[in-house]
DNA sequence: GTGAATGCAAACTCTTTGCATGACT
DNA sequence: AGTCATGCAAAGAGTTTGCATTCAC
């Protein structure tokens, strides 16, 4: 499911970059592919590792105007989970989206939805008296490999 | 309300710091004071602004050890929001809590509480199979002085 | 050819660490 | 006196910016 979400998810990208009058790129396009093949988020260095290791070398300074880019035309959304990295991971066209838990204790980080947790937010942002255009849930503790 | 929990709060904090064996110590009952005295939640670097303006002035590496000790001791709780930094509020002993909104446009960040979600998050982390202690919720959008 | 996209290096911000000085018991 | 707490300065990590080069159209 999280591969056909992201492969609909790089064709949506680049006809949104086309539409908005950027040309063909050859360190977004890498940057599309991979964030199209991930399950969950990833810190920008996380990226340059990817990409380092997959032969498709992006400069760092280049991933940071491109997640900013991709973030503008809001294709992707920029995640701080509480270890002082920003984490980026794909927004799918559909309105699907997961919330985040990180393991306080090995850094590892698990997506996980829930719908009760999403109408109990609507609700909230409905109630509330400012437009709240989205949301992050993020849980802290310790994962089933790390439970003392 | 958020003044007596406050108080009560700097209470809690010298017992459990003396507890625990620590001196008294002038800057950290600075903090301890400016920390207890706010609404939501500060960056250190406005931790910092607020203690120079009160003529109590405490070194910015200082600032950082002490708000680390609160936070391992339970006593305060480190946030990131979004914006690149760090943030730090009382943990009141009680277990009251509130969550946060982010305006986007001017960097107004607001408390609000909601029982109807804190029963949702309860209820998830139960179904989960991981340890969840603490969680954490961030509304983005604009407020209404921003609205577009 | 023109302007967008990229790479490289330097700058910047927030945070942490090392070490000397000062304060509490 | 001994050791914890603090200040100062330097080092680190993540991110951003300036400018020259390369690439798409």
């Amino acid at each position: 499911m999280s591969t056909e979400t992201g492969s609909g998810w790089a064709e949506h990208a680049r006809a949104v970059l086309d539409q908005s009058g950027h040309r063909k790129a050859r360190a977004r396009d890498a940057l599309i592919d991979l964030l199209a093949s991930q399950p969950c988020a990833l810190s920008a260095l996380e990226i340059e590792d990817h990409l380092r290791d997959d032969g498709r070398r992006v400069a760092r300074a280049s991933i940071y105007r491109i997640l900013e880019l991709l973030a503008d035309q809001g294709l992707v959304s920029r995640l701080e989970l509480g270890d002082g990295t920003s984490r980026y991971e794909l927004i799918d066209p559909a309105g699907e989206h997961h919330h985040h838990f990180l393991c306080d204790v090995c850094g590892n980080l698990l997506p996980f939805d829930d719908r009760d947790l999403e109408r109990s937010i609507d609700r909230l942002a409905r109630r509330l008296q400012f437009d709240a255009r989205d949301h992050e849930v993020v849980l802290h503790g310790s994962c089933s490999g790390c439970r003392s």
